[in-house]
DNA sequence: CGCATTTTTGATCAAGTTCAATATCAGTGG
DNA sequence: CCACTGATATTGAACTTGATCAAAAATGCG
């Protein structure tokens, strides 16, 4: 069932029959949160890594006088911080932006995982390094671009990382959020997002309605929100051995 | 010599002689590298774990445009990325604020220590834990705060970073940063930057001449930027411990 | 259909940018 | 010790992007 998240470790890697079972039993303890709901809150111990399995979820911070950031988008797939545990508390919290159905995997598998499991453990790394690298590019995305720029770059993002787990149909995904939701994202009000968008479909450059993205010429959009895909690290040899062979170590 | 290093994880947990001396083996090979050039380039294979020993460093993204974005600030006992080196390019650059001597951990030996040394490897783990929230923390920072509050902000980060490793001195501490790069950090331009400092300094809330920044009341500093140190992580139990009691498995 | 949420529009306002000039400072060589 | 140089900091004025406020329109859903 966590099809989604092997789907995306492979894009590193290919994994043996065994390591996806592992990743299986892994996900075994479910749980299902209503939309808006909050998965775990600022100041919380941490027990669980959380797994989204299915519809989105959000990172987010509010700060004492109401101001909101959102800090990353969870689509399924993701996981929410691979050693979270080691904290005593959370300094941020999660929540469903959708119904979400997520595995809340215990610190005990997860260790036993990387204990047995060399090339599961390093696709996780991998994850991890990624995810980082995702929260630099919002940085840059924050600090230097343009209002267009970072709606587009957001778009660009978040089409390849569904891709990336299959979640695209052609060249369109769903897009279950709100312009307010895009607001607190981009740190930009509610209104702008609005007139940005309406800019980026006037220039043919996205569709988006009824929580469905399109974007007709991914090249271009990428373009116009100088765009650079290195940082989500797609390119990679592994992915095309076949782990159940004995070739490595 | 990473006594810095050393002195930072134990903020998280004590570590044994045997664990400091690990640390200190690992750091055996060292480099300088002049102000101002770059240590690493976006691009690059990342062969080594970089452990800044001495010095200021900054790791940046440069959009096509010449926009560039700085997106974290090393200080010495800082490690670039401990698991860098599972990435195949790097996705931004590393470059030396002032004169840097870093130390080059091959990964065979961080590999070594995470195979051996349960408590280090947690402490690592803590750290880059750590860093990932300062990360995230610039995110809310570039977003939601204004101009004075985020430069109110990076100040109380960087001097809690720096009491952390010994680099304090009383209410104050170094700030080799020009107001470009300043500004490079925070998104504003740098005209902006002067105003805001003149701002800070007026309010006797910061005093910064010579590189070295006064922090008179900590308190009302953090209370105008609406910082809350709770992402750095500081509050632990086991660093009261003494790891070379036969205590822990 | 009716209500709540979300999106859209218009008008005014403010934070921060840009450009360009001037002042200051830290080294450097004489 | 001083003059010179390049980098850094400061100032002023005009301008722009995006914020704010408030209301209206559209959408979705029970």
């Amino acid at each position: 069932m966590p099809h989604h998240l092997i789907r995306k470790l492979e894009q590193f890697t290919k994994l043996s029959r065994d390591d996806r079972q592992a990743l299986e039993a892994a996900a075994a303890k479910r749980r299902s949160f209503a939309e808006h709901s909050d998965i775990i809150r600022e100041g919380d111990d941490p027990a669980y890594v959380n797994l989204i399995l299915e519809g989105w979820a959000c990172r987010y911070k509010q700060l004492d006088d109401g101001r909101r950031q959102i800090l990353s988008f969870f689509v399924p797939g993701d996981l929410c911080d691979t050693h979270i545990y080691i904290l005593r508390e959370m300094d941020h919290s999660i929540a469903a932006l959708t119904p979400v159905t997520l595995a809340e995997i215990p610190r005990s598998i997860l260790e036993r995982i990387t204990n047995e499991r060399t090339r599961v453990t390093k696709a996780l790394w991998w994850d991890t390094l990624v995810s980082v690298a995702i929260q630099r590019e919002w940085t840059v995305n924050l600090g230097q671009r343009t209002a267009i720029e970072r709606l587009g770059h957001l778009f660009c993002e978040l089409f390849l990382r569904l891709r990336g787990v299959g979640l695209t149909e052609g060249n369109s995904c769903m897009l279950p959020l709100t312009q307010v939701e895009l607001a607190d994202a981009m740190g930009l009000s509610n209104v702008h997002i609005n007139r940005t968008l309406q800019e980026l479909r006037r220039s043919g450059l996205v569709a988006l309605k009824g929580k469905r993205l399109t974007i007709p010429d991914l090249d271009a959009l990428q373009k116009i929100s100088l765009f650079n895909p290195n940082y989500l690290h797609l390119e990679h040899d592994g992915r095309h051995l076949d782990a159940d062979e004995p070739t490595s170590p």
